[in-house]
DNA sequence: CGCTATTTTGAGCCGCGTCAATACGGGTGG
DNA sequence: CCACCCGTATTGACGCGGCTCAAAATAGCG
């Protein structure tokens, strides 16, 4: 049998396997999903082509038609202020939902943008909310989703130093990539330090003081992009979690 | 006929009417259902008692059974920090859902206290998402209430000025109070110097420095707790709405 | 009418932003 | 391979907004 007729039909097949062989699937929309409803969840995921860093996934005032999953690579989501200016609201790992804020008023209201080489999963809104009434667990899934949203914001919107924002930035992604299965010991910063300092609401330069400061200290060692946290706990003790 | 026996099975009826006969029903979840689903709401929505000013309707850890609408009065929620120190927030009027962020983990992740006399509505979570597979309209409501959730968070997140934070809350309290039918002009703030303080992430030395300020300025007249917004494009230039 | 919590007002200080200069690094062309 | 350039990052000096501390004024309540 030649290769050709033999490997298409599977090629295609596993084209649409786009979640239950997924290695994120239990840290993202198919958690708790059964084989048969995993299969239903793969049959209206797309595959969004792989997007260079700098391009973007949407922009804000697009319709939103579609919510959607980080697969690979780093996004960042942000918005412009009245006088043009930059307010990041969130950098988005492999597994984790972008696009939810858009629900309410059916139009994305923050641009999303690649930081490096990135792909997205696509969920058509009507057709996810239409096998949502059919399979329980999905809709119980996507609503524990949006809830997380909520609660992710919170600690952003506290009045926070300095360095408790960089200590609960730098905890926050250390957990994140432990849960993806990289080290949360050491990892690298995708984004710039503009871009960390928007994000946190503080100066460039005042990240730049606070990452030598807990250098300084033994906490953390920064070359460049690459850290690596040496006291998780003296980082917690000033995080101050709750 | 007897009245006991004419009106108790008619007053047993309205009691269940919670939804439909709500004068909030297109502020709150069944906005969008039509007659038979709004009924079938009813069927599961519950009245709390009502409640004084200081009383809590939920507490951060407990389990979460049910969402809740506010029904009248107003409620805060807040946290406790590491320091025992109280976090608020935000501030709820009627039609506005509270302990959506306790979806996601079970648990309900802050307090929730009444300001002045206040009911909420109580929607079992179970019959509520069970409902919402059968009806897509409220399922979509529900998750279109989640995704406002998110977008209400943002502004709280950016980094603005005392005068940029005052104009804005009263901006949106003089919204919110005029969606549901009272003057978005002169209202009462029923929340304390304190807690208006500890929402806006100020001290409350600055929050009475910015509302004399605003008021020498003309832009509002304080009395108390009651304030009238005379200069609401003032008011909307400084808080520099996006 | 007194007691206490809340709000207002004033004085001083500190963290962080702003402005400015320098250092570093990665890419480009000779 | 090196010289150059430009964007990113670091470091230093200084000023200001808002917090802290302290005290007075006002309101709510028994």
């Amino acid at each position: 049998m030649p290769a050709s007729s033999d490997t298409s039909p599977i090629d295609i097949n596993r084209l649409r396997q786009v979640c239950s062989s997924c290695s994120l699937r239990d840290l993202c929309v198919p958690l708790g999903l059964g084989e048969p409803e995993m299969a239903r969840l793969d049959s209206i995921v797309e595959k969004s082509p792989p997007m260079k860093a700098g391009q973007h996934l949407f922009r804000a005032g697009d319709p939103m038609r579609s919510i959607y999953a980080v697969r690979s690579g780093t996004y960042k989501s942000y918005t412009l202020d009245s006088e043009g200016e930059e307010q990041v609201l969130g950098f988005h790992l492999p597994g984790e939902l972008v696009g939810l804020d858009a629900i309410h008023p059916g139009q994305h209201q923050c641009n999303l943008m690649a930081l490096d080489t990135a792909m997205a999963c696509i969920m058509p809104f009507d057709e996810l909310t239409q096998l949502a009434s059919e399979l329980p667990g999905l809709q119980r899934q996507i609503m524990r989703l949006l809830s997380k949203e909520i609660t992710s914001l919170v600690p952003m919107a506290g009045d926070h130093s300095a360095e408790e924002r960089m200590a609960s930035f730098l905890l926050s992604l250390a957990r994140r990539f432990g849960e993806r299965g990289y080290s949360s010991r050491s990892f690298r910063l995708v984004m710039s330090r503009r871009d960390i300092a928007n994000y946190l609401r503080l100066a460039t330069e005042t990240v730049s003081r606070v990452l030598r400061r807990f250098q300084d200290k033994g906490w953390i060692s920064v070359d460049r992009r690459d850290v690596s946290l040496d006291d998780v706990e003296a980082l917690r003790r000033i995080a101050d979690e709750t």
